[in-house]
DNA sequence: AGTATTTCGGCAAACGTTTGCAACAACTCA
DNA sequence: TGAGTTGTTGCAAACGTTTGCCGAAATACT
């Protein structure tokens, strides 16, 4: 049997409320007492019970992050900044992944409700409606914008313009983007940013997808792209950015001589692909940090919102637009 | 106020212990009874409460796995797969990171203890003795061995065996093999593999480090590397194979015509890079279903012990030997 | 010195479940 | 028909904390 705080108290001599008191509240007990209890304590190996005390007091310190797929390698670095930070402020974090599906992610928000005092939704895939109905816990939702939720976002619209004119810089005039799942809202902002500035620019961007954010969907939309007769293509993420660089070499289309392309998110593989990839990096672990804090802040102010920069990072697949593009 | 136990046993005119069998133990209420119960429940969303739950029966349906830093991209598949196997059994698992620091493993062990039902301790840097003496949790580690603990491990040592018989078909007997930090068992055994297999092939095996096992600790080794005169090299695994390569790159060494290269684990970088990282793949995924299956299995006869087999995927950082070694 | 205030610690009632026990009804079996 | 069995439900005592309330002791103020 794991020791209580009633044999604490007895140790210690003392009411099991002092002893509740010299770990919760340590300023309402004296300096001697609490220090004897401080003792018997540490003499017995006690820890308080969570589980009788969030029954008391309604609070976990536990915290919930769903994720659309842990393996993805956009998301460890996330998953990593936000446990720690939750670890910090004395919370810990249950991750869970949705597999991409809509109907697991809006069951695990209901279940996790009842065990965590908030839930970080990164990169939800429900539908905006379905999350404002979800009140049963505090929650803050990393890229999505959503009515009365709190939210961290990245200025993907700005890295898009970013990338583009990079792309404008090199002289290409025809130019793709490689669109994501349609339930993403990165995907949508990028669209936007990257229509935007070729509005401005003077360039026709076409758009080819969805396809999945995974190196597959890449290589899948491989024909597509050689036929476009694009000379760069943007794509939704580096994982599909990286499989259409090798669906194109089936093409015997070389990067960046024959065909740009610029990826987002930075990841690790990124910098060891040949050609090392052009990249639109996202501030992954900032955002993780961020909805920790937002979801900790206690004055949740209605529905803060935090937008966080991009950088783009130009690297070996991107050069000049050919002259004579390869039919 | 969330609605309890005793608003559906109101609602359905029946007495709260009835409402709480029919949740967990159906087979105990009239099926009548069951179904009105039911009824209220969904009529008014009610969910039990894990903390009152857990206070009584002492199990909290949680479980804990401990890795040493999330962003490492070998662990992601492993959480994932662990996550998936702990959340169909009804488990949700939290997921926290060391940064390497056996300190921060231990505490992490001991405040964890009392809010699971189970930890996974993934490649643990705590000393064996250090692991005994945590009884306070039933534990499962992956890639350690020690005394008394279930453990799932992996064939390193036969996986090196394989990878140093790859190398000596293709000519090379002057191997280094780049180790990793001295608290890794898994270095420890692919050491002990190698060993064994040099010797029994009569190739030369050197060893270089111990260093850290990153891309930056693979390329900090480039230089003894290079001056070892070794034709191959066998790394602790792909990040620093892919450092590595890196680093050899800037003493104009070519991989793999100067010299060829091995790492470890898979990890999605290594089919990127250029040239593609011959390595020997380890079943991370399986590993985390594993572990959880171990922990919730009842009869947890003692010590249980899994090995994993291992598989050498050859690519293109390994081929034959060079006739003359550029010094 | 006497009163007002503060500090400290005990008491006991919660929090929302589970579960052993007992009561009762309805069967079964001879 | 009567004793045993089985199935269904209610009752109430836990589980290990936190916290409002109250009294006692100590301190401050006049």
């Amino acid at each position: 049997m794991a020791v209580t705080i009633r044999d604490v108290a007895r140790a210690a001599g003392v009411h099991i409320s002092t002893v509740s008191r010299a770990f919760s509240n340590p300023h309402l007990v004296s300096p001697a007492t609490r220090e004897r209890v401080m003792a018997a304590a540490a003499e017995l190996g006690y820890r308080p019970n969570p589980a009788a005390r969030s029954l008391i007091t309604g609070r976990t310190h536990n915290l919930g992050l769903i994720v659309a797929d842990i393996a993805n390698p956009y998301f460890p670095s996330l998953i990593k900044a936000a446990e720690r930070q939750a670890r910090q402020r004395g919370y810990y974090v249950f991750v869970t992944d949705t597999d991409e599906d809509p109907a697991v992610e809006a069951e695990l928000v209901n279940a996790l409700a009842n065990q965590v005092d908030g839930i970080v939704l990164c990169a939800p895939r429900m539908t905006n409606r379905e999350i404002e109905e979800k009140t049963d816990a505090p929650l803050v939702v990393i890229n999505r914008k959503v009515n009365g939720v709190p939210a961290v976002l990245m200025d993907l619209a700005g890295g898009a313009r970013a990338a583009l004119e990079h792309l404008a810089g090199l002289g290409h005039r025809d130019i793709v983007f490689l669109s994501g799942p349609p339930s993403s809202w990165t995907s949508r902002e990028v669209r936007r940013g990257a229509t935007a500035s070729a509005a401005a620019s003077g360039a026709r961007l076409s758009v080819i997808g969805p396809g999945q954010p995974t190196e597959q969907g890449g290589e899948a939309a491989a024909d597509q792209v050689a036929s476009s007769g694009a000379t760069a293509v943007l794509a939704h993420n580096d994982l599909m950015a990286l499989g259409l660089v090798n669906g194109l070499a089936r093409h015997g289309m070389r990067v960046p001589d024959d065909i740009s392309v610029i990826g987002i998110d930075n990841i690790s593989a990124s910098r060891f692909a040949t050609p090392k990839l052009t990249t639109l990096a996202t501030p992954a672990a900032a955002a993780g940090r961020a909805a920790v804090d937002m979801l900790l802040r206690e004055d949740s102010s209605s529905a803060a919102q935090l937008i966080l920069g991009t950088t783009l990072i130009p690297r070996e697949s991107t050069g000049p637009a050919p002259r004579h593009r390869i039919a």
